[in-house]
DNA sequence: GATGAATGAGCATTCATTCAT
DNA sequence: AATGAATGAATGCTCATTCAT
């Protein structure tokens, strides 16, 4: 990497981590780029350099958000299937919360504007999450944790739509909802009754 | 009622469905007061003699779209507690998918948005939900159809997120994921389960 | 009168007393004709009743002010032609203070805005106040109090000059300035210095 | 200099010369930012560009309008304190006459409207010519020119007020009084005769 | 790569005034 | 005389985006 290149590179993370920071304290009515370049003292072109529209790099704070929630997810050293559900769902959780409920905010709002969806030519966060439990819970099956029979559809938009729904209650009850506890709670004690019937 | 007064109620009601219709075919990202106004064929100021802030008349729709979902759920007449449980989830969504996407998205939008929510004196929509629920829990044990020892706000954040977390997918899913069908799914297959310890 | 003529007439008197509160409390900026029959109890169109233009419910008010400065002036019993003027300037002044700053400033505005100044038909505060003046000093000369070679024009308008000077002053110090301190200052010091020549 | 700081100079200015013209010809009740661009032959976004408020292009101008009197003062060269003072008043007021009506309007009501007067941060043009005032007479006593128990606080506001009082009644006499006329005679008839005792 | 001047579509809101009742 | 629903012109300001330098 040429030292241009290393300078390119540096400029425009900074562009990121400014955005983010932004974003994150001031939630996302209140960012524009005029306010991101000037506090990463860049000028206002600068960003074009690197984005093409504003929507990219909310974008990419947001998969930096995902990226720390499968990353939480693949630390995840667990035996028992119930367990890592459980780790599942209170990692993905956690790495929400530790962002923070105005970048949770974006999130959702991004997710469930139709007009920024064509742009996201990579498939949907959600679309990505439920092939994934779909993957985990197929896995289970082949590694006779899970019966023959279990209904995964069923069971992954069960359990997405439980994660989205604590997300969603979150950022509507102005930060007085507890998302980590609840969805916490709901490992401890209902997960497995969900699950029981196809347990091996 | 005078003809004047009665004129100037159907002029109201008149910019309500204009912009409900709007909302419902073109999403929220195109809802101007313009467009409203002339569409129900009134000037741009009569707009103003009805709403003080274009927010209000969203208010004002979103709030028929509880109401709807108020009403379906206040018909339901039935015995058993799990059957009662599974016709609120079901004419909850019922209703939801009733008024469209279009609007399910603005509403979720208005509610994670800080900014409008100061407005709503009201008690927000998520409250009143996680009220009526518990409502419905805690009369359930006053009748003796649940244990004494039931946990109230657990079973109350567990199914209001599954609810909201159907709306979120949905919303986020480009309309390819069905609510209705997968709450129904999630009645009849796992509400027993999550409510079985509890049950008389 | 009629009964209803009487109550029309009150009703007239009620929004100019209404206005001319809400003008000395909010200043010119704040006030609306909503806000003006709100607060007198009537219906918008009511206004429109007795005043053909906002403007007009304005002029009406500026010449009560204008009204209470003169009837200030025409109280005067002195013989002294020094004293005379003395009296004029302190009582035109005072009554100014009496209504109070925000009144005031409507009152400069509006005879400085080029718009305004067509509807009144009558002659304009200004030019009364310079006839009133010049007639003051003619008088004196006929009564052999001031010499027949007085310069009536340029002693009316240095004269004028100053007691505008002192309330456009006032309007600008933000309230600092005291124009009746000043004005008293300038009658006890200077006037008599100005007069000194013409006086027999 | 680069050529494009320059040309973005040559942008504001055709900005504040446009804007300056249009106040000029007609009035400050026609001045729209909308016209200000068009005449100037940008785009609106780029009146933005130099300035944050319609108003501060207002205040640029009357700026201006102050520098040109000061100017013209600065300019002043002469012996006697009489003689000074003479030139000092009738170079102000011709500076104000060669602006025209509409400005001279168009700062009085700025001046006197108190929603502007907050975002003045440097002294108000009033506070100003009565700072300058003082020191003229204040230097004069120290120079011999004028006895020590001059009374400069009294003889400031009369001169100011006088002034000042000479534009309102210009600005209120649809242009038939002479603001410049007056006041020459003012400093070759009255002058001496307010400063006579205090002079050495 | 970086700049920052220029763009211009877009939009909510105000409010004096009218007029049918 | 009184009402109040309806009007619609008027306007400041934002901000993502472009492009010549």
């Amino acid at each position: 990497m040429t030292k241009r290149q290393d300078n390119a590179l540096r400029t425009r993370q900074k562009l990121v981590d400014t955005a983010e920071s932004l974003l994150k304290s001031n939630g996302f009515n209140a960012l524009c780029v005029e306010d991101i370049t000037k506090a990463a003292g860049v000028a206002k072109g600068t960003f074009y350099v690197y984005f093409k529209h504003k929507e990219d790099i909310v974008s990419e704070i947001c998969r930096g958000y995902f990226k720390a929630i499968e990353d939480k997810i693949n630390e995840m050293k667990c035996t028992n299937f119930i367990e890592k559900m459980s780790l599942y769902l209170d990692n993905f959780m956690e790495a929400v919360e530790l962002y923070g409920i105005n970048i949770c905010r974006e999130w959702i709002r991004a997710s469930i504007d139709p007009k920024t969806a064509p742009d996201n030519t990579d498939m949907s966060k959600w679309q990505y999450d439920v092939n994934m439990l779909k993957n985990i819970l197929n896995k289970a099956i082949s590694n006779k944790e899970l019966k023959k029979n279990t209904p995964v559809e069923l069971l992954t938009h069960i359990i997405i739509s439980e994660l989205y729904g604590m997300m969603t209650c979150w950022c509507m009850s102005d930060g007085s909802f507890e998302p980590k506890e609840w969805t916490c709670k709901f490992s401890e004690f209902q997960l497995e009754k969900i699950l029981e019937d196809y347990l091996i």
